[in-house]
DNA sequence: ATGTGTTTTAAACTTATGTTTGAAACATGG
DNA sequence: CCATGTTTCAAACATAAGTTTAAAACACAT
């Protein structure tokens, strides 16, 4: 077999793929500003002007970046059940998932981190994320919240309380430095993750269940 | 009286404070790497090589933004309350404090915002905000839930509704351009901040409450 | 008025980073 | 083998942004 270095297999798809992953990460870790295409482009083993080649430029990149990595973290922590679930279970998987998403710390775990980072630190892509990824999810805990809460929760009450499972579950993404600082801790094992998720649905769930009961005394 | 351009407190005292409130502002805005000194010293009406003279350098100015940041957000939103306050009204006061220095928006709030935002994107500067800043205060909140959950809780459940109160709260800041998205609405009036802290102490401390009941049944 | 220390200034310097360019290398069909 | 389209490459280009420099302006005491 001569030396040549690309056969079809090694140029088209996979240096596009190798870009998509690296930047992934990349961003992930860095966020859109502060990431270079020198390091992604170093670390894709690509030239620069591959970027230019087959994105365009650094935003449109990033915007496929982002659509892919919406597809890999759902694939991967799936938030949704099947219609038949409890309330209660269909609660536990989305704050599973979502859990699940923000503490794997293994390296094949960037996808969920980037959605949560261009959250915080948006970019042209927000609202396409926000239309493809955030929504439906957004309306999928909603919708869990509201019959958690009964029929006579007005909407606000029901928002703000999707909110609050919400802001539990994310604090761990925000706040990792400041935990890091206050509570050292290595990596977090499965036993972790799922302690975690175990204690938001049970916070939640307690709050939802007496948050209304106080109201007949 | 002559047109002179400085007199003692136009000098000293003013290029430096000017600098220091238009890189609060700038900083709290865009954080440390996207914040350019050009911007900053454009908005305070100083030239970009007062920086360096007054602070040495933008990683040395971004020290002692923050820390003026704090002073001012505990000021502000002062978090704590005496010893002699009810566990539930010291968890009042502090999450009305949090909630209050996240949705304020009027110009002059950005010094929570700052810190929020050291917290998430952290710099050099972290460590000694933590110690100075956010270390206290968390001991503080630790204090009020153990005391809220009683003589037999243990440490992690403890830690974990620490992270879920504190997580609702910080949700406001960091999801900010989400609901700004999914749930349009203007600025946050004073009924709408004090109806979140109420609803956030509500939510958590009716979670509080009956997630040690269900253990006797 | 002069000397000295402080503060401000415009310009220059240095480095980093996204984008572009044109040629080389490659892949494939006729 | 040649023609054509695709992909990769090194170098150049253009711009941005932090830091430095040396001089001017200022403040104040003698």
């Amino acid at each position: 077999m001569s030396e040549s270095i690309r056969t079809s297999e090694q140029t088209t798809c996979a240096t596009r793929q190798r870009l998509l992953e690296a930047a992934g990460e990349v961003f992930a870790e860095q966020g859109f500003r502060a990431a270079t295409i020198r390091d992604i482009c170093r670390q894709a083993g690509a030239n620069i002007a591959a970027v230019n080649y087959h994105f365009g430029d650094k935003m449109k990149m990033y915007a496929e970046v982002l659509k892919y990595a919406y597809e890999k973290a759902r694939a991967k922590y799936p938030s949704e059940l099947g219609p038949q679930a409890t309330p209660e279970q269909r609660l536990q998987a989305f704050v599973q998932a979502l859990v699940y998403r923000i503490l794997d710390e293994t390296r094949l775990a960037w996808h969920g981190k980037l959605m949560f980072r261009e959250m915080m630190e948006p970019t042209e892509a927000l609202q396409t994320l926000v239309e493809e990824a955030i929504r439906p999810e957004f309306e999928r805990l909603r919708t869990v919240v509201a019959e958690l809460l009964g029929p006579g929760a007005d909407i606000e009450s029901v928002l703000q309380s999707v909110w609050s499972v919400t802001g539990q579950c994310l604090f761990y993404y925000h706040a990792r430095h400041i935990i890091a600082v206050l509570r050292p801790k290595g990596a977090y094992s499965q036993q972790d993750m799922q302690r975690i998720a175990d204690h938001v649905v049970k916070f939640s769930l307690s709050a939802i269940r007496c948050i209304e009961k106080p109201k007949a005394s």
